[in-house]
DNA sequence: GTATGCTTCAAACGCTCGTTTGAATCCCGA
DNA sequence: TCGGGATTCAAACGAGCGTTTGAAGCATAC
């Protein structure tokens, strides 16, 4: 293996291989990607990937940390500059926010830095389901995930935190979802009007949703409500025994009494 | 391959090599789940799933659409029963959304028909980046995300119906990523004090989470806000350019309106 | 008992996988 | 011009993949 520069030698032979690692990344996922997929893609040679990498694992932890380093980065400078601004008043949400979407949208910009895949990369790169992946995502960024949620922690202190945790966990599931959408995208153009949607547009619509979820009224997680209306576990396989309509209407179940 | 049979013969090979796909797949996704895995961990003979099911992507079909198609019959069944009961007005959020929970949370809680693991199972299936299982689940429950689509259209007229159609992607998101959750969890449990969490209890955190966010304020999309605030594209690398504070704090970038 | 049809089994097929090898080639400083 | 490290290359390795084969087992009906 070449001596691990500092990212800085633009190697053709290695930046080829990263790219279309990247592409075919986006569109199979990291078990469904093979060396010789990406070498063929690339027009490199197949050893090159162990040389210059050390294997693909070495490939894809270099594909995901030259564009998610930066950005994380960016994101938690970001951070500490509102912080710095807001000086002791807790930062607002949309601001938190904003510090995770604006590098996020630079880098989607910058056809040079991630293009405009980079947002659908960084989704992919959330929901793989190889361990290799998840192992070397939630090892490198956990302090990321910390320092964001501190701040979300003091801009929201009516939440409590457990309950906060949960709340950006349903966040960062949505964007990653939603960045990952494939075919989702396609369905919803096809549900709709044709309509040119790109990226900025789409964060935009999701920041109000986003913003609304994690400012909701706190669940009761005592009342009984859903469990009970649940049908028998091991009851008649459909509720259909009651042929003639229940003229109680039932009592309409409730999951939680948020309005 | 035997008689495709409706379903009902407990054939033990059939049983069998379905619940260690099952358990596999939660763990590993479609592409690194092997036959071999498989049928091992069944003990069963390799060649047994291409007799009883046509191959590995049979097997797969066949395992998800036992457990899926039981619970978006019931989804819709259910959905059709609150519109019943509610006669010409539209359902509430809470009541739709109940009729996409309460069928998989008795799917989770009967051991019998998917058990404990099956809200994994369902996210799990959901974001896995194969296109032959992303085909099969967009194809067949295409129907069932209509029907949703529509009930939730007529119970927030006030939500354009395209920007609806967001967010309800933006909703199977948070859900699918949620229940797939492996490494979140934990990381979760590890960020708060260790509380027993269940499946009920989370589903009735996310829930006003997602009603929150789909009758949130609607995004003001014409707003340049945001953009306007990203860094040059292809400036110095870093902002660090200016190596003193600017004195004016710069205006803040509003990602929207939403308050 | 024997024929019949469903199910299981061990073995092998052809193929692709990630990785390794050792020679060929390139590039640059002496 | 030459020498030597860096890089590329074609070829092969062993392992694992999904699938196929044909015989063996095992019930049930004659």
């Amino acid at each position: 293996m070449p001596a691990a520069n500092g990212e800085k030698t633009a190697n053709p032979t290695r930046e080829r291989t990263l790219r279309a690692a990247e592409a075919l990344f986006l569109e199979h996922g990291f078990d469904g990607t093979s060396l010789r997929m990406i070498t063929a893609k690339a027009k490199v040679n197949l050893a090159a990937v162990n040389y210059h990498f050390g294997g693909k694992e070495g490939l894809f932890h270099a594909m995901l940390a030259r564009r998610l380093d930066v950005m994380n980065e960016e994101r938690v400078r970001l951070l500490a500059e509102y912080e710095n601004e807001a000086g002791v008043a807790p930062l607002s949400c949309e601001r938190i926010l904003a510090a995770m979407f604006i590098p996020a949208l630079a880098l989607a910009r910058d056809t040079r830095r991630g293009g405009k895949d980079f947002l659908k990369l960084l989704g992919r790169a959330y929901v793989d389901p190889s361990p290799v992946l998840r192992g070397f995502l939630s090892e490198r960024y956990a302090p990321m995930v910390v320092r964001f949620k501190d701040a979300f922690v003091r801009s929201l202190p009516e939440i409590e935190k457990h309950e906060l945790s949960w709340r950006l966990h349903f966040m960062l599931g949505a964007l990653s979802y939603t960045l990952a959408g494939a075919d989702a995208w396609k369905l919803i153009a096809q549900l709709n009007p044709v309509e040119t949607e790109n990226d900025v547009l789409l964060l935009r619509r999701l920041t109000p949703f986003l913003i609304a979820g994690l400012k909701a009224p706190l669940p009761d997680l005592d009342s009984p409500g859903l469990l009970e209306t649940l049908p028998a576990p091991r009851g008649a396989s459909r509720a259909r025994a009651d042929t003639t309509r229940p003229e109680t209407a039932r009592a309409a179940p409730s999951i939680s009494k948020a309005a």
